[in-house]
DNA sequence: CGCTGGTGAGAGAGCGCTCTCTCAACATCG
DNA sequence: CGATGTTGAGAGAGCGCTCTCTCACCAGCG
C-alpha cells in the first residue's frame, strides 16, 4: 500500500473481486447493496474491500448509473456580508444534514461573474450533479434559465423570476412580517417605519408588501427606507427614516443585520430602543441574541429550509412530482427590543 | 431539442461525429483541443457541437483522462463566526479567479461532523476532485491525515501540524504582528496588551509569538488574554485585560474582529480610542474600514493567499514539485485607532 | 425420477470518452 | 521512379463500473 510508489494505481472492483475470489459482479453487487449474496462470499469482498482500502470510481460509476451522489447548492457571490451571518451557514448544514441521510454530498458553487455562471451551466450540463439547489435568485438572475435548459433538477429558495418555472420551498414571509407590524401595533405603537430589504428579491417584496397591508389597514402612514439587508444599510436607512418622521416610535426592520444597523443609528439619535421605538427584525440569527438589546425577531426554519430544499431536488432527480410549493411557517421571538 | 421528451438522450460525442460526417476521434480532438483538426472538419465539428448543444460528459472524460476538472476548497463548518467576516469570501474569491483562467470549477466542501469528514475523504478518494486545498487547519485537526493517503493533491492554509507534511502557502503572521507591535512602541505606548487568537492556530500562535519576542525586546510585560477571533470573544478578552491591568494604553488584537470586540469593551471601559488606547488589527477585512474609528491594521493579501493556493495544488496536480513554502507578505494599513 | 420454480453468481455488454495504433494521401528526396 | 517522411483522420481498445442475461444448483412437487 505504497502510495508514493510509482507503478502504484488505485484498486479497482476487478483487484477486489480476484482478491475475495468472486467475480467482478458479485464484488459489484457487495459494494453497492443493490443484490443480496449469500454470506460467506459478502463477508469475503468487504474483508478485500478493507485490505485493499478500495473505494468505488465514481466516473466509472456515474457513467453508467448516470448518477454522482452529489447535489450543487449555487450561493450568489456578493455574499461578503449575508454569508457570514448566519443565514447561509445554517442553510448549508440544513441542506447537508438532510444529504447526510443517503450518503450524499452537498457541493457549493459560487455564482459570480457571467463567465462563473456559464462555468457552473456547463458543471451541470457535464453531470456533475444530480440536482441544483439555488439559494438565492433576484428578478434578473440569468442562472435559473441557465439551468432550466440542462435536463438537471433545480429548484430554487422562496421562488422564481419571470418565465422560468422552478419548483421551490419558501418561508412565510408575509405572514411574519405582518406578524411583527401587528405587535408593534398591539403594543401601542402608532408611527411604525420599516428598513425593507432589497426589492429585487422575493423576501423584500413579500416583508414590505405584508408591512404595507398591515399599516393601511391600521391607517397609518407608510415609511419605507430600502436596504441592502446589511448591518450598514440599515444604519443609513433608519437614519433617513429619522429625518423623514423623528417621531417614529416603531421600526420594523426586514433583516437582523438591518436591526443591528438600526439599534446603532437610533441610539445616535439619542432614542432608546424599546421606551422610545420598538424594534423588530427578521430572520433570528446569532447577531439577533446578542444585539443589545436583544432583538425581538421573526424566526425562520433555515435549517429546515435547506432540508426541504434538498428533499425537493432529491424527488425530483427521482423522477417523482414536485407537488405544491411549500411554504415553512415563521414565528414571531419576543425578546428586548420590542 | 424537446427536453421534456420521454426519450430524450443528451447528445454524445458520436452523435457530434456522425452529424459532422467524421468520426468520433476526430470530434473528440476538436471537442478537447488535443490535436491539430483542417479546418474545414474542425467548423463542421463544431457547428454539430452548438447545434446539439453538445457537452461533454464528465464521468466518460474522467474515467478515461484521470482528470475531473476541478478542485475541492474545504472549509471548516464552525465558520459561521470565526473568520467569517471577509477572510472565507475573500479566499474563496482568489481561488475561483485562479481557476476561472484554466477553465476549471472550485467546489467548496464544508467539514463539519466526523462522519462529514469522512465523506470528505471519500468524495476525494471517489477522484470527484484533482486536488484540495485545506482553507483552515488546527492542531487536532483529522482532515490532513486522512486527506494525505488518498494520492490525491491536497495543500493547506498557513502550515499543516503534526507528523503529516503538507504543502502550505501563508501569510508572514509573525512579521505583520511584529510590525503592529513594533508600530505601537514607536508611537510611545509602554502598556502594550494583545487579544490572541486561538493557541490551536497557525495564525494564533505565530501571531501571539511575535508580539511576546517584540514585548520581551521592549522590556516591557506582556499582557495576553487568548478568544476565539470574534468580535465577541475580542469583547470578553479586552475586558479581562483592562481588569488585569487598567493603564493599558495600546492593543494588538490577532483579528480585526477582535479588534472590533475590543473597541466595544473600550468604550464601556470609558476609554478614547487612540487617545488613551491606541488599537492595531489583523487582516484588513471590511469591518476594519467600518469600524469607528477606522482601525489601523495588518493587511494581508487573502486573495492572493486563495490565487496561490490554487496554483501550489495544480502544480502538484500536473505532476511537479511543490517547491519550498511559499509566504506572502504583510503590511501595516494606519487608519484613525492608532 | 423428471419437472418446475426459486436463488445465487458468472459472463459480458455497454456507459461516453480519450488516445494509441494504423493507414491513406501526398510531398520530398536520392 | 521507388523509398522516405509528414500530415490528417479512422479504427478500436480500453478506463471502472453496473446490470441484464444466462445458467448452475437445489428444494419441492406430482
Amino acid at each position: 500500500m505504497d502510495l508514493t510508489a510509482p507503478e502504484w494505481h488505485r484498486p479497482t472492483l476487478e483487484d477486489v473481486a480476484r482478491r475475495a475470489g468472486v467475480s467482478r459482479a458479485t464484488a459489484s453487487r457487495v459494494v453497492s447493496g443493490s443484490h443480496p449474496v449469500s454470506e460467506r462470499r459478502r463477508s469475503a469482498v468487504l474483508r478485500a474491500v478493507a485490505d485493499l482500502q478500495y473505494v468505488p470510481n465514481q466516473a466509472g460509476r456515474s457513467l453508467v448509473s448516470r448518477r454522482t451522489g452529489s447535489y450543487a447548492l449555487v450561493l450568489p457571490e456578493g455574499m461578503g456580508q449575508v454569508f457570514s451571518e448566519g443565514f447561509f451557514p445554517t442553510l448549508i448544514r440544513g441542506a447537508t444534514a438532510e444529504l447526510e441521510e443517503s450518503d450524499e454530498q452537498l457541493v457549493i458553487l459560487l455564482a459570480g461573474s457571467a463567465a462563473g455562471r456559464r462555468r457552473i451551466e456547463q458543471f451541470v450540463r457535464g453531470g456533475h450533479v444530480d440536482g441544483v439547489v439555488l439559494a438565492s435568485v433576484h428578478d434578473r438572475d440569468p442562472l435559473p434559465g441557465l439551468l432550466a435548459g440542462t435536463g438537471v433538477p433545480v429548484v430554487c429558495c422562496e421562488r422564481a423570476y419571470g418565465d422560468v418555472q422552478l419548483p421551490c420551498v419558501g418561508v412565510d414571509n408575509a405572514g411574519g412580517a405582518a406578524a411583527a407590524v401587528r405587535y408593534l401595533k398591539r403594543i401601542g405603537r402608532t408611527r411604525i417605519a420599516t428598513v425593507a430589504g432589497p426589492s429585487s428579491t422575493p423576501a423584500g417584496q413579500d416583508r414590505l408588501g405584508a408591512y404595507l397591508r398591515e399599516t393601511v389597514r391600521g391607517h397609518r402612514r407608510p415609511l419605507v427606507a430600502e436596504a441592502d439587508f446589511t448591518v450598514e444599510g440599515g444604519r443609513a436607512a433608519t437614519a433617513r427614516l429619522l429625518a423623514e418622521e423623528p417621531r417614529i416610535d416603531g421600526l420594523f426592520a426586514a433583516s437582523d443585520l438591518m436591526a443591528v444597523g438600526a439599534l446603532e443609528a437610533l441610539r445616535r439619535a439619542g432614542r432608546r430602543v424599546p421606551e422610545d421605538v420598538a424594534v423588530v427584525g427578521f430572520d433570528d440569527v446569532d447577531c439577533a441574541r446578542t444585539a443589545e438589546p436583544a432583538l425581538t425577531t421573526v424566526h425562520q426554519p433555515i435549517e429546515q429550509l435547506g432540508r426541504q430544499l434538498v428533499r425537493l431536488v432529491q424527488r425530483l432527480a427521482a423522477g417523482e412530482e414536485a407537488g405544491p410549493a411549500l411554504v415553512l411557517p415563521t414565528a414571531l421571538v419576543l425578546r428586548d427590543s420590542a
